[in-house]
This record gives C-alpha cells, sequence and structure tokens, in this order.
RNA sequence: GCUGCUGUAGUUCAAUGGAUAGAACAAGGGACUCCUAAGCCCUAGAUGCAGGUUCGAUUCCUGUCAGUGGCACCA
C-alpha cells in the first residue's frame, strides 16, 4: 500500500515538474490525519519557488486523481503543507483481508531476494559463564536474523566464541589451583576464571605461572594439559547450547578463536610484508592514526595472535566457508573503536571484503549497582537472570512451559524496546515486573484475540460497520514496518509497532464485543487479522507467543 | 590528554529535519450483569545550557556542562 502511495506521489511531482525531489510516505503522527502523509510539498516548494501550501492544494487534486476513490476517501493539505491521505472503507479492509488470508506469509517482504547475509552475534567465551551482556547480543543478533530472512535474503547465523587466550589460560590456572582436573560445571569454570583473573591482577608469581599457561595452550604440544583444555571448552558450549536452544536461537557456524589464529597470523604476516602492518617493540601493529581509529596490536611479541588478528582471520574464514553479500557483526558498544581498527586494517588488505562488513553495536546492560564483571565476579550469569524471571513469571502462571514463554517474553521485549545501541538500565525491581509496556502486555493482547476465534462463528452478523476500525487501519501499515526494522537493523521499531497494536486491540475488545454481534463476520476477520499480525511480529523478535495466560 | 556514544516527565524509554514531543511505570480519578482486569477510560507532568543552519531542529553544525565507553602486546 505504501508503495502504491509513494508512486503516485512521484508522478505527481513528475507532472509538476519536480520529479527528481526528495520526499517520504509516512504513517502520520496521529490517525485522525490520515493514514498516509507526505511531504512532498514542502520538499518541493523550494525546487520549484512555489509558495508550500499552494503547492500542496495542487499535489493534492493530482493525487486524488492518480489514487482514485476506491483507494483514497479523502486527501487534505493541513499544517505547513502536509498532504494527508486518508483510505477508504474499501480499501482499508482489502488490506485487512489480506492480513487474514496470508496467514504466516503476511508480512513478508522482498526487499532482500537473492542476497546472501551472514549475521555473527551473541560471541560468548568459553571458560567463562554467558552473562546478561551476552543476553543482549543473542537477543538482538536473532530478531534481526529473522528480520532479515522475513525480507527475503538468504541468511547464516554465526558465533564466534574464544577459547583460546589469557583468559582461558586464567580459568585454567584458577583449576588447577583448586585441584581440579576434571571439570564438570559450567558454574565451576566460570568461578575458577574469576580465582585466576584476581591472582593474575595481584600475585606476581600466579600471572607469570598463567602466562607459561597461554603459551602453552597456544603451542598445544602439551597432552595432558590440552585433554584438560578440552574438556573444559565442551563444558562451557554444551551450556551456551542449552541457553542458545531456550532463546530460541541456532547458529549454523559456531567458531572459535582456536579455528582463526592461524589464518589471522598468516594474512597479518603477509600484510607486515606489504607494509600494513607495522613492526613495534617486537609486536606487530595496525598504525591507524592518520585514519583516525587506535593504533593495536596484532600479533604480540611473544608471537601470539591478539583477538584483533584472530578477528581478521574470522573475517577471511567465514568467506571461505559461506560466502556472501553482506556481513553482519553484532557486538557490545564498547567494541566499537576495536572494529573500526580491524576494518581500517582489512580494507588495506582486501577492500571488497571490508565494504561489505557492517557493525551493529547493541547497548551494556547495566546494573543500578554499576557496570558488571566478570573479572570482579559479580556477574549475573543468562543462566540466572532468566531463571529468575520464571519464577516471577511463574506466580502468574502455574504451567511451566507458558511461565517460561512470559518470562522470555518479558526479557527480550526489555532488551528490544530500545534502539540498540543505547544502554539498559536494569532495575531487577521493575525490570521483573510483567505490567504495562511490556512482552506479557502483547502475549496477552494475542490470547484474547485468539480466544475468540476458538469459538465458531455464527452466520447472523453480516453487517458491516459504517467506518474502519482504528485497530484495521494499524494492521495495514505491518509489511512497511517490518521491512523497515530490516532495513534499518532496528528491532524496536516493530516493538513499538506491536505495542501500539496491542493497545489499539485492546480497546477494541474493552468497546466492541464480536461474539453475537450484528458486525461478527466482520469482526471475526479483524480478529484473525489482528493475530496474524501479532504472532507474526511476536516471532520476528523472537517472543513466543503462549496460547492462554 | 585524545576520542566515541548518551543527556527528553519523578523513573524507564519513543519520536526516517515536520503537525499539539508519544508511551509505560509511579501519582490521582473513573467504568464492569458483556469474548480473560497481565485489560479499558480520564487527569497532571519533559527536550542539560548557549549560539548557528533551516520555511521548520529533540534530530544537523559549533561551543559548553554532565554521565558513560575506548585509547600497544586482555577479550
Amino acid at each position: 500500500m505504501e508503495e502504491r502511495i509513494q508512486k503516485a506521489v512521484a508522478e505527481a511531482l513528475q507532472k509538476m515538474g519536480a520529479g527528481d525531489v526528495p520526499f517520504v510516505v509516512e504513517r502520520p503522527s496521529d490517525m485522525q490525519f490520515g493514514d498516509y502523509a507526505t511531504n512532498a510539498a514542502l520538499a518541493a516548494s523550494k525546487a520549484l519557488g512555489k509558495n508550500p501550501k499552494e503547492l500542496a492544494d495542487e499535489l493534492a487534486q493530482l493525487l486524488i486523481e492518480e489514487l482514485g476513490t476506491t483507494i483514497a476517501s479523502h486527501v487534505a493539505v493541513a499544517g505547513p503543507g502536509f498532504i494527508n491521505i486518508t483510505l477508504s472503507h474499501e480499501a482499508i479492509s482489502f488490506a485487512v483481508a489480506e492480513a487474514d488470508a496470508k496467514g504466516e506469509e503476511w508480512g513478508k517482504g522482498t526487499e532482500e531476494n537473492g542476497k546472501r547475509i551472514i549475521v555473527e552475534y551473541s560471541n560468548p567465551n568459553a571458560f567463562k559463564e554467558m552473562h546478561i551482556g551476552h543476553l543482549v547480543g543473542t537477543v538482538v543478533g536473532e530478531s534481526v536474523s529473522r528480520l532479515i530472512e522475513n525480507a527475503g535474503a538468504t541468511l547464516a547465523r554465526d558465533t564466534f566464541g574464544g577459547d583460546i587466550g589469557p583468559n582461558v589460560a586464567k580459568a585454567l590456572w584458577g583449576l588447577r589451583q583448586k585441584g581440579i582436573h576434571e571439570p564438570t560445571t559450567a558454574q565451576e569454570i566460570g568461578t575458577a576464571y574469576a580465582e585466576g583473573s584476581n591472582a593474575y591482577e595481584n600475585d606476581p608469581k600466579a600471572k607469570e605461572e598463567i602466562d607459561a599457561l597461554n603459551q602453552a595452550i597456544y603451542a598445544g604440544t602439551d597432552r595432558e594439559l590440552m585433554d584438560f583444555w578440552r574438556k573444559g571448552r565442551d563444558i562451557s558450549v554444551e551450556e551456551f547450547r542449552r541457553i542458545w536452544k531456550l532463546l530460541g536461537t541456532h547458529f549454523d557456524f559456531e567458531f572459535f578463536d582456536s579455528d582463526t589464529t592461524e589464518i589471522g597470523l598468516r594474512v597479518v604476516r603477509d600484510g607486515l610484508t606489504k607494509g600494513i602492518f607495522q613492526e613495534s617493540d617486537g609486536a606487530i601493529i595496525y598504525n591507524g592514526e592518520e585514519k583516525g581509529v587506535h593504533t593495536m596490536v596484532f600479533i604480540t611479541s611473544h608471537n601470539t595472535p591478539t583477538y584483533e588478528a584472530k578477528d581478521i582471520g574470522l573475517a577471511f574464514l567465514k568467506e571461505e566457508r559461506w560466502p556472501s553479500d553482506k556481513v553482519i557483526i553484532v557486538t557490545g558498544n564498547e567494541q566499537t573503536g576495536r572494529f573500526k581498527t580491524v576494518l581500517a586494517a582489512i580494507t588495506d588488505i582486501n577492500a571488497s571484503l571490508a565494504a561489505k562488513m557492517n557493525h551493529l553495536a547493541t547497548g551494556f546492560l547495566k546494573l543500578a549497582s554499576g557496570k558488571m564483571s566478570s573479572r570482579e565476579g559479580n556477574v549475573i550469569t543468562a543462566s540466572d537472570f532468566i531463571s529468575e524471571v520464571i519464577e516471577q513469571a511463574s506466580e502468574k502462571n502455574e504451567d511451566p512451559l507458558i511461565a517460561e514463554q512470559v518470562a522470555l517474553g518479558a526479557i527480550k521485549y526489555m532488551i528490544l524496546r530500545q534502539s540498540p545501541g543505547s544502554d539498559i538500565v536494569f532495575d531487577p525491581e521493575k525490570s521483573l515486573s510483567l505490567d504495562g509496556d511490556s512482552g506479557p502486555y502483547l502475549q496477552y493482547a494475542l490470547v484474547r484475540a485468539r480466544k475468540i476465534l476458538t469459538y465458531a462463528g455464527g452466520e447472523s452478523g453480516t453487517d458491516i460497520p459504517s467506518a474502519p476500525y482504528a485497530i484495521e487501519r494499524l494492521i495495514l501499515h505491518f509489511p512497511e514496518v517490518a521491512a523497515r526494522a530490516a532495513r534499518e537493523l532496528a528491532p524496536n521499531l516493530l516493538v513499538n509497532y506491536l505495542t501500539e497494536l496491542a493497545s489499539e486491540w485492546n480497546s477494541f475488545y474493552a468497546t466492541e464485543q464480536v461474539l453475537g454481534s450484528v458486525e461478527e463476520i466482520y469482526k471475526q476477520r479483524v480478529t484473525r487479522a489482528f493475530a496474524n499480525t501479532m504472532t507474526n511480529g511476536l516471532t520476528l523478535l523472537g517472543i513466543p507467543t503462549p496460547e492462554k495466560m
């Protein structure tokens, strides 16, 4: 529908001699203005040197002819020169019927048809527990992936976990200190990491031992050590998979540091001979000063690759394993500066590879008490956090499955409602609340609609209301919103829309009786259209849709 | 010190350069013999500060203050 309007406006502008003026067609701030609005007259007034109001009047006239009364019942000029288009009841009903009939296909787009896109997210480190920060990346990455798939792309999901490096040595050292030779749980390893990390800071002897351990792991020749290492890693990864499954995520590729060290080292050393990297104090660095990015070490003076070198290795590894048109990498926003340096280096090595890499920074999930760090041991693990919210949800839901669905809805909503990149302040008291502007609010609206649909519809209520309901006029915008959210990698746009949709549905529900009314058939169709829209929308966010609440 | 991001209601968040800056929570008030009250309706309340660009600025630019992140051998 939006496309149709867009085209009509473009044609009208063409006729007026302002064909190349950029303009937007959008949903007006208030539904009372109409269903679509355009600033085309305002935009064109400068180019044509005419008064925006007069121009708007002319343009409105052309639009009426262009669209015809079957589509637009009303085209009006308002404010400084906006043109508001109100759709006809017929056009609205047509869109609602489409939302009803298309079912799961409702809202699917074609913008990314034929494109291969790979999304990297979650990125937990083995030998550490996933904390609530990883939860943010996982939830955002999954939703972005679904939005892009919905836009028609062929998509692959990958995650890149650290399984080698100083942090791993710290955990292994901690385990050995405790005399543990067979780690059994992720918690045990997490605790050992915190202790190792602490000792590294405060005990010079421990620091030496850990550094030696780190190089021994890179060397990989100590068989007993490597067995120990592998075992610990497997336990961590099993725990990750459990959480990913709980969150509705799976990965086509699970990459680890150890997969990328070799290729990373090779590419960087090769770059050194070409003058892309420099030697400095025995280390190999990328000097980013002139490009305005941080200078960083890629290979240490001990000949071990840093995360930056591994990142380069990963970029090439991905290209080899799953060639794509576009690469999206979701990480915490604290990595933005680092990413810029890595990207600058890759640009020098292979400009076309760098050109398709995109970074999506997520915000930090902060506690009211301040930043948390796994080094200091005061982390909230993803697992504990989810359990706590599930327990909270159990108070109102005896069925454990529903409690879990509601809890996940609450958590994901809390994360996705904000524009990605901004930090999320987490107040345990308030964020656990399932009221108001929340995931459960959306789920509840859907449950109520579905309940109506479980009753067989009558055949007597054949009346048609004199005007379309507000909820209908909202439903028809769903495909545009989903497309825009995919284009801008911004699930929050969809969250906002669905919240408005739920609110409008609840108003409808409170004021209009569906079953047994004279417009029953019409209202049943609206109910189905709403249920499809909400179901598909929540699915794109990765939020479960409970059968009852 | 250099640099990135963020300052919107008491609080947590919205607002592709547009119309009367939207919600939710908290506060106060109201409606139910009716498909689930995790719901509905009403009231009150905000753009850090100073300039600039523009027909129009929460949005862009400059400065300033505040918060927060990054800045060579950690990830």
